[in-house]
DNA sequence: GTATATGCAAACAATTTGCACGCCT
DNA sequence: AGGCGTGCAAATTGTTTGCATATAC
């Protein structure tokens, strides 16, 4: 995978925010400093980056949502807002009966649950 | 919410099964027996179904898919074939430390592993 | 120089919606 | 009779892809 400008400020403006966003705000935050980026692009990238294991692909509503955070970590959907916030590993511990039937690889867990901001405006 | 011969077909269908189909496999499925019924109405009872709290949406790749099962339990989804699997509840410990962040009503977990048909496939 | 990445537009796939008509209650 | 549900088709939305051109190495 050779360097490329686009795939550059797609992956550092992904590490730059842990708001997890979908490709369309990606493409118009990336338009802002790239004018002739195209949503094709973002979305190759995206996906390039995907496979390559270096960001990760969650989704929400029947949309992706992208993440560059690869530390052990959750996430919690606020069923009021939508927005998805991480929450540490070591705030969760899971433990799973493996019988025969299945080799588990991992997991991911997902918390419903309301945040801050929309407890204080209910 | 009144009855309609097709969403109870709907819902029988969804009942009999635990492969968490999709739209698509719903609406081919019935119209074997209703050869008149139409996407639409399936769709708009599947999310009329959901709504009322009646069965579960599942996300994965991108596509809903639906379950009747509404005990508790989580899914896994076989890295190959794809298939999703009912993993009861019983097999799974949770422990969640909540700060004062969030409030938390509940949580989905999705494992990732093989199945065994796969195992012996491979 | 060669292969990979891009921009653009068209194609695709999943889902929703407007409307006239049909069927429950 | 009145209103919710349906069938159908068109519209939306999210994502992928073909192709000619541009760019990294």
């Amino acid at each position: 995978m050779r360097y490329s400008r686009q795939r550059e400020a797609l992956l550092e403006l992904l590490r730059s925010t842990t708001s997890h966003p979908d490709a369309q705000w990606l493409y118009s935050s990336l338009r802002q400093e790239q004018p002739n980026i195209s949503l094709g692009t973002v979305y190759r990238n995206l996906r390039q980056l995907t496979d390559e294991g270096e960001i990760l692909e969650l989704c929400y509503g029947n949309t992706s949502h992208f993440d560059a955070d690869l530390s052990p970590h959750y996430h919690l959907q606020c069923s009021h807002c939508k927005r998805i916030f991480d929450i540490p590993a070591d705030d969760v511990s899971v433990k799973i009966r493996t019988d025969d039937q299945f080799t588990v690889d991992g997991f991911s867990i997902v918390l419903n649950g309301t945040c801050r901001n929309c407890q204080n405006d209910n």
